[in-house]
RNA sequence: CCAGUUGACCGGGUGACCGCGCUCCAGUGGGUAACUGCUGGAGGGAGGAAAGUCCGGGCUCCAUUGAAACACGGUGCCGGGUAACGUCCGGCGGGGGCGACCCCAGGGAAAGUGCCACAGAAAGCAAACCGCUUCGGUUUACCGGAGUAAGGGUGAAAGGGUGCGGUAAGAGCGCACCGCGGGCCGGGCAACCGGACCGGCACGGUAAACCCCACCGGGAGCAAGACCAAAUAGGGAUGACGCGGGGCUUGCCCCAGCCGGUUUCAAGGCCAGAUCAUCCGGGUUGGUUGCAUAAGGCGUCCUGGUAACAGGCGUCACAGAUGAAUGGUCGCCACGUAUCGCGUUUCGGCGCGGUGCCUUACAGAACCCGGCUUAUAGGUCAACUGGCAUU
RNA sequence: GCUGCCGUAGCUCAGUGGUAGAGCACCCCCUUGGUAAGGGGGAGGCCGACAGUUCAAUCCUGUCCGGCAGCA
């Protein structure tokens, strides 16, 4: 594990709710531990924001599943692409995945998400249902 | 040693690498502004329940809120402690346990009202279905009158219980004990306890039914509230108070009106729109403050108290996030669990070693305290109880 | 974070201290050549969970569990 080190690079992290409905409307992609949301915006740092739901599990499980999906992402940090924002939903599986694949995951999700064509992969991108509360 | 009761406490440790947010200090930038970015250093960073939001307070707003009555809500053996409490401590009464100990919304049912389904003769007034006894008629077992409430049956509950006497049969009809009621005496601050005496039984349950009594309580909540910045059309509708009166020294006073769950009184404020309430529409979804020195934590400490606790002394500076920090990864150790082997045994287990799994249970501060309730793997200590063995 | 409301048949809801109901849905029968509608009959519930008060609790009281709204 001593070969995982962290990249460095600026990463911006989401905070704004309008943030997370506009990325709701990207390209996704899905791995057990996690979802992927990404979007293009005006921003030269790419932006990281984290939202794991209340059916996942209580606090403590909750504030785990976040912890371990940040950690991940700052291994990885220099395969973000600037200009984009990248939401990532947490799941349960998260909880007991090594963590060594989670990084691998994280990587991979990136390179999905930014294959897939924009805007053609989701033609009804602007339903409401995007909006549900996803709050951690 | 085994089983148990009560109380108190802990609830992973350590090393390496990498990170997060906060405070202070130093340096250096940005913004119209409220404010804020970056670099370096130092310090500190979740709980016993942080949880549920079930009680009680602090604090803030409703301009302030004192007195009385009513309404509404809560509490409910007695005494104490507390800022306060439905919590806590001590005592009393009742119930459970061999015991240590545990549990109890535990005022009033002779102030009044309501209810007690079905069953049953009868459900609160006292009565009498089957009976029992006796008298009369008829006479095979039936009918009527009188007495009675022991026995049967119904029910959750049937108007004291047991025994002896007594009687036509019976009955507190009489007696003994128990229960119940009454005043008296003694102890206790009190709840209550004890004693002798009298009464001959009269008084069912339900107040987590209405109610009565005593005591307590104004409402809303940090998304309260205050400030800064930005933006918009300081918009519209409905309702309420209402376009007051008088005096004069012409900017003040008096009267009326309005302001609290309701009414009255008292102080105070407002008094004519820049008013208040509700609804609709529009803009913003930024920042600061409130915000952590407080009923604060700790102590083989001292004094008073059985105790809760109070007073004193000493000492410490100890989380402040807001898509929400307090962590991630790896190694070692400890613990737990499953399994295998060996040893031991009072056949319940215990000890040592190896391997796998879990890296812990319940669970994450959101203005802050005091409690309660609920969840919680495993472990430690103290006191006490019952049993067995030994001395 | 704070405040309020609600858990009853598969669904939507009544109900009240004394063995629980309606509408729709479901099953069977009648009607029709057949279906729908209509008529008749039937099944389906430990009234969210656990304690307590009461002779008796879906109802009264307390504590939990689950769900739904509102707030600057």
């Amino acid at each position: 594990m001593a070969a995982l080190a962290p990249a460095t690079g600026a990463l911006r992290r989401l905070k704004q709710r309008s943030q997370f409905v506009k990325a709701a409307r990207g390209n996704r992609a899905g791995r057990p531990a996690f979802g992927m949301q990404s979007v293009s915006v005006d921003d030269e740092a790419p932006g990281v924001g984290f939202t794991v739901t209340k059916k996942t599990g209580n606090s403590p499980e909750r504030n785990r599943i976040r912890r371990r999906l940040r950690a991940a992402v700052t291994m990885c940090a220099s395969d973000f692409v600037a200009g984009h924002d990248y939401v990532l939903v947490g799941r349960r599986e998260a909880l007991n995945e090594p963590f060594s694949r989670l990084v691998r995951d994280v990587s991979q999700a990136i390179a999905r998400v930014h294959t897939a064509k924009p805007n053609s992969a989701r033609p009804g991108a602007t339903r409401a249902k995007g909006e549900r509360n996803n709050r951690s």
